[in-house]
DNA sequence: CCCGTTCGTAAGTAAATACTTACGCTTACC
DNA sequence: GGTAAGCGTAAGTATTTACTTACGAACGGG
């Protein structure tokens, strides 16, 4: 659920979608990608990397990060769960209504 | 895929939760549910509103919250898209990889 | 063994955010 | 009309956040 938290930021969803689409990056390549400075980047990697979105590896004096997809997937869980919750709930709602009026 | 900047927040989201399990509800019964002010809440529930999360509608004094279950859903999809996207490009180098080492 | 590349961290700052108390506007009811 | 309930808004403040520049550590290549 932390996920929801760390993809507040419109710049840290552009890096997840980064990814998404183009596979594994190092920092520099996705630095790269934005107008900010490098150190603005190096810092939203942490943050997603502490919210569990990105997984980091070393090669050599690269970092290349990647996705985690389940992380994403659990974020997504809840909102549909929250959704099919309100909709259970509207549709218990509505054949309440019906039986009042046959 | 405002919903994502909204949902940063977890006061926000127990709102959310309270909604889609409790149906619909006006401003000072969730209010009651917190331990901040009511004017505090009231500001979360603007935010929620914003950003398409909840509706209003008002019925005399009162003002009635209910969920918006397609922007949660909107959400949604733009999360599992991501991760979709991505295990699409890893199965794509995995396969790669299998036909480099026969 | 030095040097360039790669990258995170430190320190400082401006802006956004979440909260508080105080106030005012509706609507309902007698 | 007066009064109370319900609720948003204003104003102010403390904390968080996202950025900048400056610096330092780790690895690789000549």
């Amino acid at each position: 659920m932390s996920a929801l938290d760390v993809l507040a930021d419109p710049t840290r969803r552009r890096i997840v979608e980064l990814l998404a689409d183009g596979g594994e990056l190092n920092a520099t390549a996705i630095a790269g990608r934005f107008a900010s400075s490098r150190p603005a980047i190096s810092q939203h990697l942490g943050v997603l990397v502490g919210g569990g979105v990105l997984t980091v590896r070393r090669a050599g004096t690269q970092r290349i990060y990647r996705l985690e997809p389940a992380s994403l997937a659990e974020a997504g869980d809840w909102l549909s769960t929250q959704a099919q919750r309100w909709t259970r709930v509207l549709d218990a709602l509505e054949t309440a209504l019906d039986e009042d009026t046959p």
